[in-house]
RNA sequence: GCGCCCGUAGCUCAAUUGGAUAGAGCGCCAGACUACGGAUCUGGAGGUUGGAGGUUCAAUUCCUCCCGGGCGUGCCA
């Protein structure tokens, strides 16, 4: 993980051989772990495992091994603390290593040169039916940090959009269009409109069950692949809304490498159904075709082929395997989709699994939470916004920049491109609030905490960021090497240096477990770390020797931040 | 009914996958340099980790049951 690691993890495995025990044995047992508590030492080992593997008391172990593992260049102390052997690391090394690392921008803390994965990410899909609204942004975000993320470690990503664009919602909204449209109207705020059109649909359709039956004559009729009228509306009403989701997907930072929704898998159910019925685990129920997955343990069958002969979301995401397999070779293939969609990647899954199919294994949910709000009454429900019931994303961030551009106005109204600024940091907040918690967790949207920017926010972070770029503006000197510098006077930032020492974990975790909460945490880690530093040290006006260690400190803070935010897809501003 | 998820300080969440004295933010109370950004920092109060059993040297974490909340459950996505 880092130098300092590979040291210590070797002077350890020495000292076990030393002790007669086997490197064999020893060696994978030999985890480093941080501390519960810093004060006990930088990077502890708890000796349980390796101890019962050598028939030995944990404590006397740690003892041993302790008194066997002496001070060296890197290494300060070890000390045997009950069944723990604490380490410490030498100050000066300690900070050549991490801040060495980071200026040369080795991996971790930069981008990784090698990884064999190769990483699909379905993630964002919206319908093309309905807004854009806050709902999308969980899976939007989550699965654009989880591309950047795998990026930085080395990986080959495939960002998809897997947008809605075929099915019964599009055919609900093509019919409500046919009715009711106007191109003008359209033309004017297409998603707006499209989204009257669609609550129109709803309503009308709860006493008019002959809309619903019209609409899936219209899906039918596209599903018939002929050039006709509902060819030709899909074609409108899909481009339409595209060019509409450009403008949240520019404010959120982020970008697809494939936009192949669900329409592009038109042509390729044929194949895949095929496929499945080779593999002799399609059958006929009630009419239609589908899978049993009982002996996988779960009941429901997944349906692959309407009574009406017309496909469904099941059909095309097996298709969507099944091309991406071929196409992209992938080592994983996560699916950032809501937690309440879990039976279907189940399903999904599933009948791969019986199919035999090995790619069966690199298929993987990636779910997370609802975002809720808090009402009158203080209970959390599904989210409304605080005037009733417009979800447009573009509105809760156009209410988070302008209390932004409030703030500024308060505390720094001589800041230059004030606007663009407060664009970046109150985009930026609705963002890293979304990627706080585990994603598992509903988002609590609580618009009184989230704009006070106070705390635990992305403004807090970036603030660091513009504090640390303040600092290094006015110093009288540039950034010089690490390897010219004191790195004895960093002594006293070993907080600092320890944490940034847990960037690579955090990132490794982040990844393993599809959760970018850990980067978050780290961030706002080191954010704090570096805020308590600098109060009681100072960098301008300080004697050359200790403003130069401190600088490069400064400096490398900055980077790391900026580094964590931009694996958020998050700015760091250089003012704000 | 069945399946899955969640339950930790007043509120919102952590706890690096079974390890040391369960930690943060918000809120509350008390404070901070006539020097680099107060969107900050320092200190304090606040806990039977929903409950009961069990496994283990060790449980917030794993198992069983119960309670509370959420989501899902055959032709939507």
């Amino acid at each position: 993980m880092s130098a300092l690691h590979d040291h210590l993890r070797a002077r350890l495995l020495a000292a076990c051989q030393s002790l007669g025990i086997d490197a064999a044995v020893a060696a994978p047992l030999l985890r480093l772990d941080p501390p519960k508590n810093r004060d006990h030492g930088d990077v502890a080992f708890g000796a349980f495992q390796l101890a019962k593997a050598v028939g030995k008391a944990p404590p006397a172990l740690a003892a041993e091994l302790a008194a066997a593992v002496a001070a060296d260049a890197v290494i300060e102390s070890a000390a045997a603390a009950g069944p723990f052997v604490n380490f410490r690391f030498r100050r000066d090394a300690l900070a050549r290593d991490v801040l060495g690392a980071i200026q040369r921008g080795d991996a971790p803390y930069g981008r990784s040169t090698k990884g064999g994965e190769v990483v699909c990410i379905d993630f964002s899909s919206p319908n093309i039916a309905k807004p854009f609204h806050i709902g999308h942004m969980r899976s939007t975000v989550i699965g654009n940090a989880l591309c950047r993320i795998w990026r930085h470690l080395g990986a080959t990503v495939h960002g998809i959009n897997h947008l809605g664009d075929w099915g019964m919602p599009f055919a609900k909204m093509m019919t409500a269009y046919m009715r009711w449209g106007s191109e003008t109207e359209l033309h004017q705020s297409p998603m707006r409109y499209m989204f009257e059109l669609y609550k129109r649909y709803s309503r009308e359709a709860k006493d008019d069950p002959a809309l619903d039956e019209a609409a899936a004559k219209h899906f039918q009729a596209l599903e018939s692949g002929e050039d006709n009228q509902e060819r030709r509306m899909w074609q409108l009403l899909r481009d339409e809304s595209l060019k509409a989701f450009q403008g949240p997907y520019a404010r959120l930072g982020v970008t697809f490498d494939h936009v192949t929704g669900e329409s592009f898998f038109e042509d390729k159910m044929a194949g895949a159904m095929q496929r499945v019925t080779a593999a002799g685990v399609l059958e006929e129920s009630d009419g239609a075709e589908v899978v049993w997955l009982k002996e996988l343990g779960i009941k429901e069958p997944c349906i692959l082929r309407k009574r009406d002969g017309t496909t469904l979301y099941h059909t095309r995401d097996l298709a969507a395997v099944f091309f991406r397999e071929s196409a992209y070779r992938p080592t994983r293939i996560l699916y950032v989709v809501g937690a309440e969609q879990k039976l279907h990647f189940d399903q999904l899954k599933g009948v791969l699994t019986k199919m035999k199919e090995p790619v069966a294994q690199a298929v993987e949910h990636v779910p997370f939470g609802l975002v809720l709000s808090r009402t009158e009454e203080g209970k959390w429900e599904k989210f409304a916004s605080r005037a009733g019931n417009a979800v447009f994303l573009d509105e809760i961030l156009d209410e988070a920049v302008a209390k932004v551009r409030e703030v500024i106005r308060q505390k720094n109204p001589d800041l230059p491109d004030a606007d663009a600024v407060a664009e970046q940091v109150g985009v930026s907040a609705i963002v890293f609030n979304d990627l706080k918690n585990s994603r598992i967790k509903d988002v609590k949207f609580d618009w009184d905490a989230m704009l006070t920017f106070e705390g635990e926010t992305g403004p807090y972070v970036q603030y660091a960021c513009a504090r640390l770029s303040s600092i290094l503006r006015k110093a009288e000197a540039p950034v010089p090497d690490v390897a010219a510098v004191d790195c004895a006077v960093l002594a006293d930032a070993e907080r600092v240096l320890l944490t940034m020492m847990d960037f690579g974990s955090a990132v490794q975790r982040a990844a393993e477990q599809s959760e970018p909460s850990c980067v978050t945490g780290h961030a706002i880690a080191l954010a704090g770390e570096i805020h308590s530093y600098l109060r009681d040290h100072y960098v301008v006006g300080q004697e050359p020797r200790v403003r130069d260690a401190r600088l490069v400190l400064v400096d490398c803070a900055r980077k790391l931040l900026t580094t964590g935010l931009g694996l958020l897809g998050i700015a760091a501003p250089e003012r704000m």
